[in-house]
DNA sequence: GTTTAGATATATCAAATTGATATATCGCTT
DNA sequence: AAGCGATATATCAATTTGATATATCTAAAC
């Protein structure tokens, strides 16, 4: 059973690339990832103290500690990145999705059509946000698709512009039939 | 904080449809909507005998106790309908997904781009093989569409379906992408 | 100059959830 | 009669969330 803890592999990524505090962890995750994935300071930190313990993090050597503000900043050690690496070539993954929208449609049966319509529209209302942060982010991106990393967070961003855009698609698909359910329902 | 368990919904809603066991409720879960929701007996029975404190289900009546096999059988009260359609009519919803294939593919660049290459290939392959079981419920569902309840589980069908399709496209622009960096490495 | 608001930084906790394991019965095949 | 897979419930450690608490630093507002 042990050893399941998901943010472990998120923070040995982020501490890959530079090293961090926990505040600044949990910042990358909602900036970079949280479109497809969300972390919480209550798994950070113990994760951290974790990922010590075992070898995979070290305390980075502080520069002036002349009366600055007390804070952890964490390095990958050469044991941690075997490990992100090891997790990386096992292919397989298990992708975990909790749809709360889709929860209340499947269950939109027991209202009226125009309660279910209503969370489509939110629905809809929600995505649109995202997909036009998402445009901002790959068009800065493709400005520097030469660097090196850049490739990986933008086939990242990509995912979730597709996604979005299928999902707007079928909202207005979902719209149509739902508002001919209530329009059949009136009509009766 | 208190009241937080979403699994509460998933069981109070099927069971306004029909009577059933927290085995019964983990089989519907599975079959129905496990393409975008999951829950475990680690949380359905807990919240069965919680939701019987709170009086939104009750113990139905059993029919013919003789000899037969120990099991409790569920039914929805007024209360737990009440609680439900509360639910069903406040439009927002918390819709969170873990992508562990993203999160690889996120820090694909710690690693060679044929090992990302792999990780888009293995989820291609379980999005084609989630697709095609969806399309095939589409297809019997069409057959059914005028019956009163069908119509909410067709959307999320189709939900699913959308989604997959979006994703197949995205895994073969992916691929072409990563291809071209393993190429520029190894022509270096 | 000082109050105040917002960002930085860490820690902790109850409640929810997962995933595994344990136990036992039933129906079917070998 | 044995064995297997499905039915049925329960429990537990480990993980995660979301909230709350605490304290400092920075910059603007007054």
């Amino acid at each position: 059973m042990g050893k399941d803890r998901k943010i472990d592999h998120v923070i040995l990524g982020l501490l890959a690339h530079e090293n961090l505090t926990g505040y600044d962890i949990k910042k990358m995750i909602d900036g970079a990832i949280s479109f497809f994935w969300k972390g919480s300071f209550g798994s950070i930190y113990p994760a951290l103290l974790s990922l010590e313990q075992e070898g995979l993090v070290v305390r980075a050597a502080e520069e002036g500690t002349e009366g600055a503000r007390e804070k952890t900043v964490y390095s990958i050690t050469e044991a941690g990145r075997q490990s992100l690496l090891a997790w990386l070539e096992q292919s397989k993954a298990a992708n975990d999705l909790k749809y709360e929208s889709l929860l209340k449609i499947f269950f939109g049966g027991i209202a009226e059509p125009e309660v279910t319509l209503k969370t489509v529209r939110a629905f809809e209302k929600e995505t649109e946000e995202n997909l036009k942060l998402l445009r901002l982010c790959r068009d800065n991106l493709e400005k520097v698709l030469d660097q090196k990393d850049h490739l990986y967070y933008y086939l990242t961003v990509t995912f979730g512009i597709r996604s979005y855009e299928a999902y707007l698609k079928w909202c207005r698909e979902a719209a149509a039939l739902l508002k001919k359910a209530a329009g059949e329902k009136s009509s009766r």
